[in-house]
This record gives C-alpha cells, structure tokens and sequence, in this order.
DNA sequence: GTCTATAATATGATAGAC
DNA sequence: GTCTATCATATTATAGAC
C-alpha cells in the first residue's frame, strides 16, 4: 500500500478515534512515522484528504441502498438495509458526527454533499413509500407531504444514531448490538405504517442477528 | 455587566457565529477588547466558560417543558412546546452541534449532560404518552417500548433539526419560518398516533404562527 | 480586576536536499 | 517520493505589574 492511500486509511481512523476536530495533518504524518513534507505531496490540505474520502462514503452508502430501488424488495430486505446504513454511519462517524463544522470549513465539500444529500433522500423517500404501501392492507394513500416528512425523520434518526450512543458511552463500548438496535430505533419510525405480521417479521429478523452475535 | 458576563455572552455569540472547534480562550478576550489575562482571572479554562453556559441551557430547556407534566395539557400547548424546545437548539446550536466532541473533551459536562438527558427523556415519554392518550379515539394500548423508541426518536429529531438546515444552509439564512417548520416535522412522528381533527388544529395552529411572521 | 509580556506548545504549510 | 529543517501563526495558559 502506497504512502498516498496509508495517510487515507490513518486518516480515518484517527478521525473516527480522536474526532476529526482534534486530528491535524502532522499528527497523521507522525503516526504513519512519516514526515508532514511527504503527507503535503500526497495532498494540499486537510481537506483535500477529507474530500478524497467523500466518494468512498458516498460508495459505501450507495451500496447499501443498491436494491432498494426495486418495488419488489422484501420486508427482510428491509431490515438489511437499515443495519448495512448505520453501519456505514458508523465507519465514517468521524464526518457524521462533525458534518457541520467540515462542510463550514469545506465549500467544495458542502457543495458535493448536498448534491448527494438530494438524491439519496429523494431515492429514500421513494423507497419508503414503495415499502410502505406494498406491506400494508389498510387501504391508505400516503400523500407525498406525508412520505416527505417521513423520509426526514428517518434520515436524520440513521444519521444521528451514533452520535446518540456517543453522547452517553465511549467508542470502545459500542457493539455491533447497538447498530443492530439503531435499525429497530429507524424501522420503529415506519411501523405504524405497516401490518402487524410485517412487524412482527422484521422484528424477529433483528432478534435473530442478535442472537447470532451472542453466540459468536 | 461585568466581565464575567460579558466573556458568557461573547462565547456564545462566537461558539454560534464560528462553530465551537474554532473558538478559543483568546479569540473571546480579543473579541471583547480584553485581556487573556482577565478572561484567566474569571474561568479556569475554556471548558469550565462552557460548563457555565451548560445549566443556562438546561434552564431554559426545563421552561420548555415546564406545563407539559400536567396531563390536561392541550394540543395547542404541545405545538408551543415543540416550537420552544426547537428555538432553545437553536439558541445554543453550538452546543448540539458540537455535543460529542465537546463531552469528549470534559468528562465532568459528559456526567452532568448526561444526568439531565436522562432525566428530560423520562420526563418526554411521560409527556408524550399522556398526550398520544388524550388525543386519540381509536382504543388504542401504547406498549412501553413502543412510546421509549417515539420518545427517543423525538429526542433525536429535535436535537438535529438545527444541523439538518445547516447542511443547506448558511445560519445567517435561516429563519424562525424554519424553527416553526421543525416542530411540524417533529410533530409529524406523532401524527400516526392522534385523531385527525388533532393534527388538523395543529397544522393549522402552526400555518397562523407563519402567516404572522409574514406579516412581520 | 485588569493589564503586559511571554512561555510552552501545536498547527498548517513550504523550501530545498536526497 | 520522501526527508530535514523551518516559518509563520495560533493556542493555552501563567507570572507579575498596576
């Protein structure tokens, strides 16, 4: 692995340990022992290393939701879904949870991110009506203010989830237990929307990836 | 105003205006035309300024929600509260914005923030369990989980209503109209749970607090 | 209470040798 | 590509005079 993708990969992970407020680009180059003139070869900024790592997260995230756009995903699919986006939030809880401050700092990046933020929450909020009406039998029209205001909700719930769990324990203390409790928390935001069997499913989807863990 | 006061207020300000990573010691001191020196002579550090702001806001959070333990409060009274809760994230948007990096660095305000959030969030799912009650005629039995998790999802969406429009928008371009908009969109993850006429009177409710801004 | 002056440290960033 | 050396700047914090 090249010198360029190890500050990439430091980058990160001192991000996401120490917050990417309190990481500078000397102290990248100091914990891959390297010196601060090779991290400026590499990159311009700071910024310019946290704008090479957008489009891994706008990946990441794209994948998760790679199958929702098909009107025939299952319930179980669902579940997947919401497990697979916390955990990408989770990855990257470095820019989740300074998402203000980089893109204060960063026009550039404000402006790639809201380019995404559109898309993905206009393809969510398709989704979710999509979702919604194919898991319920009480005949009911979803006005598109309605399914708006949902999408929101949920958007914010996934991406603030962590940061939640941060507020009252440390990193090292979250498991994957509590991603799998983020997508409960999500999914709880759609269930008075859907038929009671429905629930129940996803419901016991999740329990049973619990116990997976437990087990392992 | 002494000093002392006057070092609160310009924190604040520049914690708001700046965002808190960007906001040190001297940079208040300069911004008020005094010393370091004096500003070292009224707090230990810049971690104690913002523990003193921390029960101003806890203050004000509890005059939120001040009526809302008694059980006859009114649908138009829930609309005021969420209204307010949303003004005072605003008001100390720093503080929400920078939560996890800021308790990061204070274990003392991690303790004291987290003593009170769990507190408010008992205080809430009482609130809201009593309202979701008085406000339906569909018999209906809220499980505990059930009103936790709208509990904890209102709690979450509250507190990052403020960062969502940051994302998009600059703060000098968001507006009270934007406040109001953000207790309708809280108010619509109760929606599910209350009779029609209810969220009738409170769309309605929250459409005359804009018409009057407009008129303004 | 408030100031000047300053130490100690960290930060972002660059020039120029290898 | 990578290093050494270094600048300019900013940051926290303190000692000591007024």
């Amino acid at each position: 692995m090249g010198n360029r993708d190890r500050i990439l990969e430091a980058a990160k992970e001192l991000f996401n340990t120490l917050g990417a407020a309190n990481v500078g680009t000397n102290k990248i180059a100091a914990h891959l022992g390297i010196s601060p003139g090779n991290l400026y070869y590499h990159f311009e900024n700071r910024e310019e290393i946290i704008r090479t790592i957008f489009p891994e997260i706008s990946r990441e995230t794209d994948k998760v939701f790679l199958h929702s756009d098909n009107a025939s995903f299952t319930p179980a699919l669902f579940g997947e879904i919401l497990i697979n986006w916390v955990g990408v939030v989770w990855k990257y809880r470095f820019f989740y949870g300074d998402l203000v401050s980089l893109l204060r700092k960063d026009p550039i990046l404000k402006e790639l991110y809201n380019q995404r933020r559109k898309l993905t929450l206009a393809l969510m909020q398709k989704s979710i009506s999509v979702y919604a009406e194919n898991n319920t039998s009480h005949q009911r029209n979803f006005t598109e203010d309605e399914t708006t205001k949902l999408a929101i909700n949920i958007w914010i719930v996934a991406l603030n989830w962590i940061g939640f769990l941060q507020v009252e324990k440390e990193d090292t203390q979250i498991s994957h237990a509590d991603l799998i409790a983020g997508a409960v928390q999500i999914f709880a935001l759609m269930e008075p929307y859907l038929d009671e069997t429905i629930i129940k499913n996803v419901h016991r989807q999740m329990a049973e990836k619990l116990k997976i863990l437990a087990l392992a």
